[in-house]
RNA sequence: GCCCCCAUCGUCUAACGGUUAGGACACCACUCUUUCAAGGUGGAGAUAGGAGUUCGAUUCUCCUUGGGGGCACCA
């Protein structure tokens, strides 16, 4: 057996952004390309110039960079190989594997329609006046015509890596366009084309390419070359089990980016997506997906895209990853003045994180429970409905704020068990459960119900801040602006009413 | 219409012909607890249907049904 590194690619369109289907599919080239220490390549398909752009192309390009999806070598432009594929398909010609069509495109159609019913496949020999003096004569008038690939008689097999041994009968395939009138190649001929002259190895691509293979395949014999091994993955679905498309929410590569998901998440979401380790791994980083995967664990069916899954790698991914590499992500969906804030406070920033990483499955999210911890005091708001229930009572609110604040005031070293230990002690002086004291506290140093650990949020606030912000509630208490059962939805204080420090 | 492909819990999946058909997401209950999460424990939930082959089929074969893809001078 010799072993041939391995050269495989990945080609999409430019025709938008990318795609789930084409990051999976990226994906699994990548996965196999380094688990073989072969090469990974990228070839835009941009020979439909009107539906490409170089905006497009680098769209597809940072999605695979953020996905973590390195190429080996400079992405090859389709269009660029436009001479070699006019050759190639000359040497066909040449070969008597292809023949000139002078017809247009009307005439076909009405043909292949008649074809249809009588459940013949089109070939040279249907044509009206094919061959002979007419067609040497339209030529040497230099009259426009397309070029077809002639289908021999005889049938296709070809052994598929995903989905065995596949056989496809010529008599139920049409002679097909190799090259535009206009001189351009078509799809299939630029494929085989590219693929030869990059030394592809092998080629996996989606399933809705299966049925294409034969014709490539016929290609490749005619030109000589080398058969690359195919394989072709199962599509992604939406959850009504159609194609994946905008219709089911996001569906591109920058839409899960935007919506706080992590690279990691997408890609080990995205792998197990038709493939699995075969044991019961499930969170797995990229490297070791490279290690775990091989071909032939890829599954034949077709699978459906699961939001919610892919929410729940994306909290594991959070917890597994450093806060340090975390934080500038978190950083930079924070709005502007906690965003300052937290960015002259690296330490904090790095602590908060982490506190905060394991409650949230989006960074979005983490980056909402972040954020209280850097807004400037006279920018916090109260959850109204929050104040509604733990600020019910301002007297007694205002006591048991009171009494924690001269158990902070009293403190100078910050720490958790201590706190805990002091807090604790307070509640059952003031002859009431914990919960009783440490909510409506939560609300006043956080503006919300909802936190990390109380004792937590302390000692990362900090004796400074923690006093202020109890202070600051003390006032809002006092003033009767949030809390009083009796006012309305307005109650709440606002940054203009906000009192002074 | 013709051709091709596919088929295990709702979803992602495991089970080289012999398992009480396993795990994960979601769901439900309980638990932990200062809130929200996370975590822990438990529960419900599948081999599409029908014929074969076999001592024995999720697994092999065929049919049916269902789903997907393709049949362009698109890629």
């Amino acid at each position: 057996m010799k072993s041939v590194k391995p050269r495989v690619r990945f080609a999409p369109s430019p025709t938008g952004y990318l795609h789930v289907g084409g990051a999976r599919t990226a994906l699994f080239n990548y996965l196999f390309a380094r688990n073989q220490g072969g090469d990974f390549l990228l070839r835009i398909e941009d020979t439909d110039r009107e539906r490409s752009s170089g905006d497009m192309t680098n769209q597809i390009l940072d999605a695979m960079q953020w996905l973590g999806l390195e190429v080996d070598e400079p992405p090859v432009h389709q269009a660029y190989g436009i001479e070699r594929h006019r050759a190639d398909a000359e040497r066909l010609l040449a070969g008597g594997r292809a023949w000139r069509c002078f017809a247009t495109q009307d005439e076909l159609a009405e043909i292949r329609t008649r074809l249809r019913e009588e459940g013949r496949p089109l070939r040279r020999s249907e044509l009206p006046g094919h061959g002979g003096a007419e067609t040497a004569e339209r030529l040497a008038a230099g009259e426009p015509h397309a070029l077809f690939y002639s289908v021999p008689d005889g049938s296709t097999t070809f052994d598929d890596i995903v989905h065995g041994p596949t056989t496809v009968e010529h008599a139920h395939m049409d002679d097909f366009v190799v090259l535009r009138s206009d001189g351009t190649p078509v799809y299939n001929l630029a494929v085989v084309s590219d693929d030869i002259d990059m030394g592809i190895t092998h080629v996996l691509r989606g399933d809705d390419h299966l049925s294409n293979t034969p014709k490539q395949i016929l290609i490749y014999e005619a030109l000589g070359a080398m058969l690359p091994i195919f394989g072709h993955l199962p599509m992604i679905l939406g959850a009504d089990g159609k194609r994946l498309s905008k219709r089911h929410g996001a569906a591109s590569v920058e839409a899960f980016r935007e919506e706080g998901i992590l690279p990691e998440a997408l890609v080990n979401f995205l792998a197990l997506l038709g493939w699995s380790p075969g044991d019961d791994r499930e969170v797995m980083d990229l490297p070791e997906l490279v290690e775990a995967f091989s071909l032939d664990r890829i599954l034949k069916k077709s699978s459906v895209f699961d939001p919610e899954k892919l929410e729940w790698l994306n909290g594991r991914h959070l917890q597994r990853k450093s806060a340090e590499r975390l934080a500038p992500v978190l950083l930079e969906l924070l709005p502007g003045i906690e965003r300052e804030r937290a960015e002259a406070e690296p330490e904090r920033l790095r602590a908060v994180t982490d506190l905060v990483k394991t409650r949230a499955r989006t960074v979005e999210s983490m980056a909402s429970q972040a954020r209280p911890f850097f807004t400037p005091l006279d920018r916090i708001e109260y959850d109204e409905k929050a104040a509604r229930k733990h600020w019910k009572h301002a007297d007694e609110t205002t006591e048991r704020l009171a009494a924690v604040r001269d158990v902070l005031a009293g403190l100078d070293d910050f720490d958790h068990d201590l706190l805990e230990e002091r807090l604790r002690a307070a509640a059952s002086e003031l002859g009431i459960g914990a919960g009783k004291l440490f909510q409506p506290l939560r609300l006043a140093l956080m503006g919300s119900a909802e936190s990390p650990g109380i004792f937590d949020v302390i000692a990362l606030l900090g004796r400074e801040r923690s006093l202020e912000r109890i202070d600051r509630a003390l006032e809002t208490l006092a003033e009767g602006r949030a809390g009083s059962p009796d006012e309305g939805p307005e109650a709440t204080s606002r940054e203009s009413a906000g009192p002074s420090e």
